[in-house]
DNA sequence: GCGACAG
DNA sequence: ATCTTGTCGC
């Protein structure tokens, strides 16, 4: 995926990733200001799943991106890529150390997809720049975080249905995301808009990328296919 | 100093 | 995130 309609023609916004704390967090707070959340004015024909799978201890890691048809979600394409991890983990700082494995995987890819959907936040973040807010603008792709747990904001117990939501409320008083219950009575999932896409996009497709399940399909697939290929590597 | 804290 | 078997429930 380097060609036309290939993410690498695509790519601006590069920095490097190896940098401290203070300088990430510097670049978050100026990159932040060009995200575009603006709202999508089609469905996309396809959404991505993009994960990595990292034994307990140790930094070898596998990055998988996992496309799935819209609406269909069906498998259409993935990106296996295997590496070295060298930014350890930090609550706000996900991206210096999952983004550069990540990136690659996505570049790995044949088509650009319509959207992807990470396992983290978009812009419900302190700096308001999680994962999905990074790559997506890095990549010059459409993105949005989809959580397990909260990092940013705070939120009030969102209607018991499958999609229902309350927002997720930034201490400045902005909305920066939503706690989505993708499925009757489970724990919600914490959705943000990440980068060319706004938040009731996200909510949107979000729930409807995860027909069945708490987690949607195209990051549950990115899991297991990281899982199963870490596994096949020896990586442990 | 104390609590919070994506994966 | 990862370590891990069975087990309770629709």
């Amino acid at each position: 995926m380097n060609g036309p309609s290939g993410v690498g023609r695509a790519l601006s916004l590069r920095h490097p990733w190896s940098l401290s704390p203070a300088e990430a967090a510097a670049l978050q707070r100026a990159l932040r200001r060009r995200l575009s959340l603006r709202p999508m004015r089609h469905p996309p024909r396809t959404i991505a799943g993009a994960d990595i799978s990292v034994p307990r201890f140790g930094r070898r890691a596998v990055a998988a991106v996992v496309v799935l048809s819209f609406p269909d979600l069906e498998v259409v394409e993935e990106s296996l890529v295997a590496g070295e991890l060298r930014f350890p983990y930090i609550p706000g700082f996900l991206s210096f150390r999952e983004g550069p494995l990540l990136e690659e995987a996505l570049l790995g890819l044949a088509r650009k997809p319509g959207l992807v959907l990470f396992d983290g936040q978009g812009i419900a973040h302190p700096r308001g720049l999680g994962i999905a807010s990074h790559l997506g603008l890095r990549l010059g792709l459409r993105a949005a975080g989809c959580a397990k747990s909260r990092l940013w904001g705070e939120e009030t117990e969102p209607p018991r249905a499958r999609g229902g939501w309350t927002p997720l409320w930034a201490p400045g008083g902005e909305v920066v995301g939503a706690a989505l219950r993708t499925r009757a009575g489970v724990k919600p999932v914490y959705v943000s808009p990440g980068h060319g896409i706004d938040l009731e996009g996200a909510i949107a497709w979000t729930l409807a990328a995860a027909p069945r399940f708490r987690v949607p399909e195209p990051i549950r697939a990115a899991h297991a296919r990281a899982n199963e290929e870490r596994r096949r590597l020896g990586i442990h």
